[in-house]
DNA sequence: CCATTAAATAATGTCGACATTTTGAAGAAA
DNA sequence: TTTCTTCAAAATGTCGACATTATTTAATGG
């Protein structure tokens, strides 16, 4: 969204490097933050810092009081249901249009994605693992409705995955469990074939109950994520 | 989005100002946004331009090139039709939301609004007024799906529904016509009479043909719109 | 003891200056 | 002419300093 095979700037660096630590829940939601000490752990100066909460703002994970600073998104049971529920929405839509559009190679990135992350699925909880595996989820999601042709669609997905993400990640940081009696690997299994097979029906509702399923576990998890602070 | 009643910072006075022109069509499509000369127009340092062009970035109004600097938004047909199509789609499934949560109070908004609009429809090129006209027409889609909880899917359809504004202007600012043979005022008052009726496979309908009707407009209009610079 | 005010401390918002990069023009070489 | 190089002008990105506003702390009065 930003770069065009530049030397990044420190905005942009400072702004992926931010969303990071918000996703993380190394910024705790709802905090404040404070760009002094910011500007000092990323060696980099307040303007670009400034710069990059702005860029966060208008994508969701920050919020602006004027004359009052920044502030780390806060998190709410009734915010992820309405992430959840909107995601399922946008999501179904993109993967019907990526059902239609797509064509074998891309039927070939969904099965080889979906090999790789099943392979990375059981992590023991190295921290190394856990980040591969996210990252290797997240591009699954991606290759699913790659062929979407709607620039918008997909980048309103891109920013509701980013939402589940994080409250993915801050259920994590305080049930260390993760995975819960799901059979995750299978789930993405089942998504993947009816996809390359093409039937749009049955890949929605399997989405569906995926995307159920993870907001389930996340909402159940939820009341001891309020607990603290 | 940004403030909470406090005196506006300078940054935000500037996003809306900038978001204004770019909507307008005072800062042309993909021309580049130089900042030295915006500074001095606007009374301000570079620091909240920076700021503001960030906020707009993410909300699709304005790229960033690393290095070089921000640009507004490049229109295209096929951006156009991205718009459109995605627009549609979101904006049906927040206004089925609407009318199944909607409320009286919110029926009559939805009335006291739609004769608002009709009774300054006909502008006679005065600038004032067809300015009042377009704020009463996006207050009267905005209310229309007021009723919608999800903040996510309104702030989504906020965003498209800014971006067809963008298009409509730039379309009429070479077309001093305007409205064509369309009676939109009917149209707006058959959608709001399916609405509070709760008929929402209607009121989508409705919806969906006027949304289409004046893209076929506007897509008809582009090709002028691209022969200029 | 609590509430209210006043002073201090800290954080934000804004600006102007500096270094780096990009852009544009002028000129040289093929 | 066209292409490439060189150089100057302009624009961007970043920083540190200043003024203003918010927040915390201390003090005062009830």
């Amino acid at each position: 969204m930003s770069d065009d095979s530049q030397k990044p700037t420190e905005a942009s660096l400072v702004t992926a490097r931010l969303r990071d630590e918000i996703l993380s829940g190394a910024v705790p939601p709802g905090s404040k933050i404070k760009l002094v000490p910011l500007a000092r752990r990323y060696q980099v100066s307040r303007g670009p810092l400034r710069e990059a909460a702005s860029r966060l703002a208008s994508e969701g994970l920050i919020s602006i009081e004027d004359q009052r600073g920044f502030r780390a998104a806060p998190v709410s049971l009734s915010d992820l249901e309405d992430v959840t529920h909107t995601r399922q929405r946008i999501e179904l839509l993109a993967l019907r249009d990526s059902i239609e559009h797509g064509d074998l190679e891309w039927e070939g990135r969904v099965m080889a994605s979906c090999h790789i992350l099943e392979r990375v699925t059981d992590h023991g909880g190295d921290p190394d693992k856990v980040a591969a595996f996210a990252e290797h989820h997240r591009a699954f999601h991606e290759v699913l409705v790659e062929a979407c042709p709607s620039r918008y669609l997909l980048q309103f997905r891109e920013r509701l995955y980013t939402l589940t993400e994080r409250y993915r990640n801050l259920a994590a940081n305080l049930y260390a469990s993760g995975t819960r009696a799901r059979d995750i690997a299978a789930e993405h299994q089942a998504i993947a074939e009816a996809t390359v097979a093409r039937d749009a029906e049955k890949a929605s509702e399997l989405m569906a109950a995926h995307l159920g399923a993870t907001a389930t576990v996340l909402i159940e998890a939820y009341p001891d994520l309020f607990g603290e602070k």
